[in-house]
Parts: structure tokens; C-alpha cells; sequence
DNA sequence: GGGCATATACCAAACAGTTGGTATTTTTCG
DNA sequence: CGAAAAATACCAACTGTTTGGTATATGCCC
């Protein structure tokens, strides 16, 4: 099998559910000799199932694929295989999927606007067991880093609320009136007056708009 | 030049932010020895002018791109370029986008999960004047249009509202009160009452917590 | 037991939104 | 031009929210 230079092949799987990504994808890819790519998926399931069957060196994963996302597939896969770097490939820069995959224990994120070298040389790189990031991540990164020390128990007060609290929250952001929610709850419209002050105070919001817009940030609601 | 049998190149224009993508496409479409790939665009403004300056057959447009969309992309190109044909490729089958882009006049939409087949295919149909759509999208085009013709002018009361209206909508949406509205826009508090009232009955609404609540659900705010 | 958090309940004054009216001016369009 | 639509403005009565108080009961932890 081996002809005078030997050079270990890199074994790669490659899940994204778009079809023509992942064919193009797999032609850029083997368009370099040590690469091989082993197996595709085309959810997060398969790219799991494909991963356990194959035990890749280096698993390419698309951040957002059906049934499974790349993320709770990174997941599983790298408790399956310790074995298999995880890459995730992504479209944004969002700072909530960065951290995620990183807790999930991914060795790299590289958005898909990356010149191509910066994925070869990722793939590269996570072999070692190194990490590689999109410049643009790791700039996010650092960011998110120094503003987590500078901001350290900033605090979510949401956090602060009791589940009384939050109940009522609920349903005042839903537009009900004091009155309404009185009678949903067989309480005294005088006491949800009461906890939605405490609501109110806790969350330093200082009226029914601005407790819906929370409620909406928060996604408590809609 | 010519060898044999000739056979007409079909020359491309390639627009999509994402590079690795653009590469891997352009690697797909050049396996078709009758295609040529003639330009590379990594945003909107760029795909208009490499098409102003390559008039290709076709213009093969990511929909989500920095600069100008797709669609925005989509229309400057048909009305400058009318020779050329333009594809779009996009990640969901979300009616607006597709909608826009038929008003744009495009002549194909492909989904990015499409077989590779497809894009091949649509390319060489829309070059003869047909049109192209993943399945997915055609079967949405027919639904959508059997549900047009039977709630015909169900109407978006949203649609009913004057341009003030919506002004005043947005402002209320983020809770301020009549009064900080009147301040902001110099008019008296009686007549944003009147706005405002004008407002929930076009929209059937009867409180300031609907107000907000349409607010969101129309994505007019947050 | 004493202190603390939570949940409950009440009153009243001040503030803001809702609804029923009316009325004038400006803009738009056939 | 003339009618309709839109924008402007005002008043008063009513409903609901906010804020200043106060007060009791219950369960939990030190």
C-alpha cells in the first residue's frame, strides 16, 4: 500500500445537511494528498452512528443540522471517541454556539467564510491536539474573556426571583391584569399587586412595559 | 478553440460569503466540462459588478450575503444584465425569501441541501429560458398559492397602518408613555392619544400589554 | 428562640392608559 | 377643485398601574 514517501493519511468525516456543501466540501478536502474523508452524514444522528463506525481522526461537524446539532453531536462523539477531534464548521460568529461547543470539548470552530488553507490547516492542527480558530473566534474569545473578568457577579436577577414571582411574571407579561391573574391564582388582586412590586423592584423595571420587554428578552414568553 | 464536438460553455458567476463554500461550488460546477466558472463574488455589490463586467449565463446567488442580498443582488443584475439567468441558493425554504426573489425575478431557487444533480441541472434549464425549483419549494409555491386564492384579502392589518401609526406603534412597543412620545416628537399628548387609539382599533387590540405583544410577535421591535 | 425569606392581604394617593365624544388643518388623489 | 384620508388637538369619565405605607402567617436555618 505504501509507495516511497509514506505520509499517514488523515481519516475525516464530514456532516453537514446541505448536499452540494458536502460534496464540495469532500472535493476541497481531498484535493490534499494525507486526507481521506472515510464518511459522510447528513444529520447530527448519523454523523454520531458514522463516527462509532469509522473512529475518523477528524470529524467535521456543521453547526446546524437536523435531529441532532453539531454541538450535542460534537458532544457525543467525543465521549465515544476521545480519539476524534471535533471541528465545527459554522456560519456565524455567535458568541452562546461558540461557548457551547467549546464546553462540549471541540477543538476547533471555523466559520465558513475561512479561506480555505485555514480549514486544511485546522484539520492539521486538531490531529496534533492542538486547537484552531477562526481569527474572527478568537478575537470574540479574548473579548468575552476580559469582559467575564471585569463584569465577574454582574448577576442575572432573574436568577433572584421565587417561583411565585416568576409565575406571575409570566402571566402579567402576557398582558393579564392584576384582577385576571388574581382570579387564575385564587389569590387576593392585592397580593399579586404585592409580588409584582417585589417583581418590579427586583428587576429595577418600573412598569407593565417594560416587565413584558424583559419578559420578551428573557424569552419567558413568545 | 474548439475540439471534435463542440459544445456551448455555460459561463457562471459565483456569489456566496462563505469561501470554503465558494470554492467547493466552484470545484462541483467545473467537474461539467460545458461549464466555465468566470467569477467569484464574496458579497451583493460584488456579484453586480463582476456580472456587469463578465455577463455571464447564469449568476449563481447565495441569498444571505453582507453588503446587498441576494434578492437586492438578484434584481440590480436582471435589470442590468437582462441576458443573464439567475439561481438562488439558499439554506431554508422560507416563503418571504422565496417570494421576494421570484419578484426580483429570479429564474431558479435551490436549496443548499439539494442533490448535487439539481444545481446541474437547474443551471443548464434556466440558461434556456425555464425555470427551476427544489422540490420543496415548488410543493411550497403550490400551497401557498391554493391558500392565496382561498383567503384572498384576510388581509395584514398591519398593512392598514399610516405611516405615523407605525411610529408611534414602534415607541409605545418600547414603553414609553404618551407623554415621552409626545416630547420626542413634538406633538401634544392628545394627539399620540389619538394615534395611539386609531392604533388598537385598526389592530383590535385593547391595551397598551397587546400593543407590545403585536409589537413583537410583527418583529417591529427587539 | 430569633432572624430571614416567602407568601399572603389591605388602603390610598398619584400616575398612566382607555374610551366616548368633538373639531380643525393638511395632504393626497381622482 | 372637492372629497377622503391623515394628522393634529382637546375634554372628561373610567379603569388599571405604581408607589407609599402596614401587617400577619409560615417555614427554614443558625
Amino acid at each position: 500500500m505504501e509507495t516511497g514517501t509514506y505520509v499517514k493519511q488523515i481519516r475525516i468525516l464530514l456532516a453537514d445537511d446541505h448536499n452540494v456543501m458536502r460534496k464540495g466540501l469532500r472535493l476541497l478536502l481531498e484535493s490534499e494528498s494525507d486526507f481521506t474523508v472515510v464518511g459522510e452524514a447528513a444529520d447530527g444522528r448519523q454523523a454520531v452512528a458514522k463516527a462509532e463506525e469509522t473512529k475518523p481522526d477528524v470529524a467535521v461537524l456543521d453547526i446546524a443540522m437536523p435531529n441532532l446539532s453539531g454541538i450535542e453531536a460534537a458532544q457525543r462523539i467525543i465521549s465515544e471517541c476521545p480519539h476524534t477531534a471535533v471541528v465545527i464548521l459554522s456560519m456565524h460568529s455567535d458568541e452562546g454556539y461558540v461557548l457551547r461547543a467549546l464546553k462540549a470539548g471541540a477543538k476547533g470552530y471555523l466559520l465558513k467564510d475561512s479561506a480555505e488553507g485555514d480549514l486544511i490547516a485546522a484539520i492539521r492542527v486538531v490531529c496534533q491536539g492542538k486547537t484552531f480558530f477562526s481569527p474572527e473566534i478568537s478575537k470574540m474569545l479574548v473579548e468575552d474573556y476580559i469582559r467575564e473578568i471585569r463584569t465577574r457577579g454582574v448577576d442575572d436577577s432573574y436568577e433572584l426571583l421565587t417561583s411565585r414571582e416568576r409565575e406571575i411574571l409570566q402571566l402579567s407579561a402576557e398582558g393579564r391584569t392584576n384582577k385576571e391573574i388574581a382570579a387564575a391564582l385564587n389569590l387576593s388582586p392585592y397580593t399579586v399587586e404585592t409580588h409584582r412590586r417585589n417583581l418590579l423592584e427586583k428587576l429595577d423595571l418600573h412598569s407593565a412595559a417594560e416587565l413584558i420587554l424583559y419578559a420578551v428578552r428573557k424569552r419567558v414568553i413568545s
